[in-house]
DNA sequence: CAAAACAATTTTAAGCTTGAAATTTCTTCC
DNA sequence: GGAAGAAATTTCAAGCTTAAAATTGTTTTG
C-alpha cells in the first residue's frame, strides 16, 4: 500500500471536458478552477504534514501556532492566535495544552485581567521552531521549483485578485 | 497576512544576476506564494463547509464522496474513491458507513472478488446530491465572481504549472 | 453595590483524518 | 494443492476541528 510514502495520488482527473455552450447558470469554469486550486493546496499541504511528522514528529497546526508566536516576542493573547490562524477558540485551547506540556510554549494569566491567557515561545520552542521553519522553507521551495520567478509573480497576482473576490463575496457584495 | 510583495526569487536553475542580491536559502517569495494559496483555499473551503452544514446539514467530505460517485453510474471501488479523493482508505470506510446508514449510497461486495466493495449513489442520494451540487456551484460562482473570465483562465494555467511542479517534486524524492 | 451584560476561554459532543497494524480474500508459484 | 505473498478493506489509537453550551472574570448600569 505504501508505494512511495503515501497512499497513491492520481492527479489526472481534474480535467473534465469544457466544450460547453455557456448556458445561463453554467458555473463549470469556476468549478474547475476551484477544484484545481484545491488540488494544489491539498498536495502541498499533505506533503508538508508528512514531512513535519517524519522529520520532527510534529504537526502542521503546531507549526502554525509556533509561527504566529515567533513574530510576537512578548507573547500573544489566545483570542488573537485564534483569529490569526482562522481556527476556532476551542481548537487553540487543545493545541496550547499540548505545546505547553512539551515545553515549546509558556502560558501566563494576565494579572490585570484574569480571563486573559498569554502564550509565548520558550527558548526551547523558539529553537525548535527555527529548525522546522528552515526545513519547511526548503520543502516549499522544492515543491514550487518548477515555476519561474515570472510565473510565480503572475500566480501571486492572480491569487491576490481571487482573495479580494472571495473576501468581497463573504462581506456581502455580489 | 503578508504584504503585497512581488515574487522576487529565482529558482535554482535561473541563477544569473539576481542571485547575488539574495541570501543563500532565501525562500521568501515561495513562502508568500504558498501562504496566499493556502489562504484562498482555506477561505473558500470554510465557506463551503459552513453552507453545506447550514443548508443541508451535511459535510464537505460527504459531498466530495457523492461527487465522485455521481460520475460513476455503475459505482466505484472503494480504493478508487480513496485515490480520487486523496484521502486515506480508512477514512473512506467511515464515510461510506455513514452515507450508507443515511441511505445516500449503496454498497455491494463484488461476487467475483469478495475483497472488493463497490459503492454507488442511490436514487435518493443522487437527488440529494443534485440539490447540493447546484447550490455549491452557485456559491463558488459567487466567491469567484470578482475574477474575469480571462483572469480565471490565467489563474487556471498558472495553477496547472504549479500542479506539475509539485507532482514532479513529489516524484523526485521520498 | 448588585444584577445584567459582556468577554475570554474551556468544555463537550460529534465528526474527520491519519498511519500502522490487522483481517479477509485472492493469486502465484513451487 | 498449499504456502507465501499481494491486494482491498477495516480496525485502532491518537490527534485535529468545529459549533454550541458552560464557565470564569470584568464592566456597565440601574
Amino acid at each position: 500500500m505504501m508505494g512511495e510514502g503515501k497512499f497513491d495520488i492520481s492527479p489526472e482527473w481534474v480535467d473534465g471536458e469544457t466544450k460547453a455552450l455557456e448556458a445561463p447558470g453554467d458555473h463549470r469554469a469556476e468549478l474547475r478552477l476551484w477544484l484545481r486550486l484545491l488540488t494544489c493546496s491539498t498536495l502541498v499541504e499533505s506533503e508538508v504534514r508528512r514531512r513535519l511528522r517524519e522529520e520532527f514528529d510534529s504537526t502542521l497546526p503546531r507549526f502554525d501556532l509556533m509561527a504566529q508566536l515567533e513574530r510576537a516576542p512578548d507573547g500573544m493573547v489566545l483570542g488573537e492566535v485564534s483569529k490569526r490562524m482562522m481556527v476556532s477558540p476551542g481548537n487553540i485551547t487543545v493545541l496550547v495544552e499540548r505545546l505547553t506540556e512539551s515545553g515549546h510554549i509558556s502560558r501566563t494569566t494576565l494579572p490585570t485581567d484574569r480571563r486573559v491567557q498569554i502564550v509565548a515561545l520558550t527558548p526551547f520552542g523558539r529553537a525548535e521552531f527555527e529548525k522546522m521553519a528552515a526545513r519547511h522553507a526548503d520543502w516549499i521551495s522544492d515543491l514550487f521549483a518548477g515555476l519561474s520567478a515570472k510565473e510565480g509573480g503572475v500566480l501571486m497576482d492572480e491569487l491576490a485578485k481571487l482573495k479580494r473576490s472571495v473576501i468581497a463575496s463573504l462581506a456581502g457584495n455580489t
